[in-house]
DNA sequence: ATTTCATCCTGGAGGC
DNA sequence: TGCCTCCAGGATGAAA
C-alpha cells in the first residue's frame, strides 16, 4: 500500500498522536516482522522501550522511523499491506495484528499486515542514536535521495543507463519513495512511455519527468494518499487521491487527455498503465 | 558491478 | 457453492 505519499500521511498522523508519549510496552506477536542486526537479542531490546518517550516520527522513502529519547529506534517498512492504526481493528482482521505499542494512557498503536511483507528494524545503540546510525543500521545508506533533493542535472545524469524508465523509477537505491502507482502517474504526466530506455530521454523530458514526479507526490500527499484496496491512515481513513489517477488501474478506460483507451502491459513483473497516444515510445 | 527473476504471503474477483 | 487461476501498492537474495 504505502508509497511515499501514504507513508508521509502516516508519519504526520502518528506524530500528532504519539510524539511525546511514554511507551508502556511493545508486544511482538509475529517474529517474522523483526529484521535487523540485533535479531539475536531483539526481545531484550524491545524490553528497553518500556518507559521511553517518543522523540520523533519521521519518514525516509517508504520507511517510517520512530525514535525515542533513550537511544532506541523502530524503522518500519510497511510492504504491500502494512497498516498502522490507533484503534484496534475489529473482526477477522484481528489475526493480522502482528505487533502493538502500548502507551501510558490510550490509544495503543496496532500494526496490521495481511500479506506479511512488512518488516521492522529495532535499532538499539547504547551510545546514543542519531539519525545517521539509524539509517546505517536499517540499510538506509543504499537508499536513493528523496525526489525533491535531486537536481535536474543529477537526475539527467542518473538516466545514463539502458534500463527501462519504469524499472529505474521503481528502484529505491536510485530514487526513494516511488511505487507502481506514482511511477505510472508521473510517466503519464511527463508523456513518457514506461518501456522507454532511460538513456533515450532528451534532457528537456528528463526535467519534465522530475517535475512531474515531485508535483504528483506533493498533490497525493495533500489528498491523503491513494486507497484502492487496503490503505488506511492511522485514524482508519482512506486516501482521496484515487479519483485523481489518470492511468493507474484504468485499463480500457478513455485517456483523460485524448480518449484513447488506457493500455496495460507487464514490465519487470509489474503492471504498467499508459496511454499509447500521449506517451510515445520514441521522440 | 548491475540488473533481472522467483519468492515471500493472504484474500478478493472472476470464470466455469 | 466450490474450485481454479489470476491479480495486488514491495523488497530481496541468488543468479546471470
Amino acid at each position: 500500500m504505502p508509497e511515499l505519499p501514504e507513508v508521509e500521511n502516516i508519519a504526520a498522523g502518528l506524530r500528532k498522536q504519539i510524539q511525546g508519549r511514554t511507551i508502556e510496552s511493545i508486544c511482538m506477536h509475529t517474529p517474522l516482522v523483526i529484521k535487523g542486526p540485533h535479531k539475536s537479542r531483539w526481545r531484550k531490546s524491545l524490553a528497553r522501550f518500556k518507559g521511553a518517550k517518543v522523540k520523533s516520527v519521521t519518514r525516509r522513502g517508504k520507511r517510517l522511523i520512530i525514535m525515542t529519547d533513550n537511544s532506541l529506534a523502530l524503522v518500519i517498512q510497511l510492504g504491500m499491506t502494512g497498516t498502522l492504526l490507533l484503534q484496534k481493528p475489529e473482526g477477522q482482521k484481528k489475526r493480522h495484528i502482528h505487533w502493538v505499542i502500548n502507551f501510558q494512557g490510550r490509544p495503543s498503536l496496532y500494526y496490521m499486515d495481511v500479506r506479511r511483507f512488512g518488516r521492522v528494524w529495532i535499532i538499539d545503540n547504547p551510545n546514543g542514536v542519531c539519525l545517521d546510525e539509524v539509517m546505517e543500521g536499517a540499510g538506509f545508506s543504499k537508499m536513493g535521495p528523496e525526489p525533491w533533493d535531486i537536481s535536474k542535472k543529477d537526475f539527467y545524469k542518473l538516466l545514463a543507463n539502458k534500463r527501462m524508465i519504469k524499472t529505474f523509477l521503481l528502484d529505491q537505491t536510485r530514487i526513494a519513495g516511488l511505487g507502481n502507482i506514482y511511477v505510472d502517474e508521473s510517466l503519464f504526466a511527463a508523456g513518457v512511455h514506461p518501456a522507454r530506455l532511460c538513456c533515450d530521454l532528451p534532457e528537456a523530458q528528463s526535467d519534465k519527468l522530475l517535475r512531474s514526479i515531485c508535483s504528483i507526490l506533493k498533490r497525493a500527499i495533500s489528498y491523503g494518499g491513494t486507497t484502492f484496496s487496503d490503505y488506511l491512515n492511522p485514524y482508519g481513513e482512506t486516501g482521496r487521491f484515487l479519483k485523481m489517477l489518470k492511468v493507474y488501474q484504468r485499463t480500457g478506460e478513455p485517456c483523460k487527455k485524448c480518449k484513447t483507451p488506457i493500455e496495460r502491459v507487464v514490465l519487470a513483473g509489474r503492471s504498467s498503465h499508459f496511454c499509447a497516444h500521449c506517451q510515445e515510445l520514441n521522440t
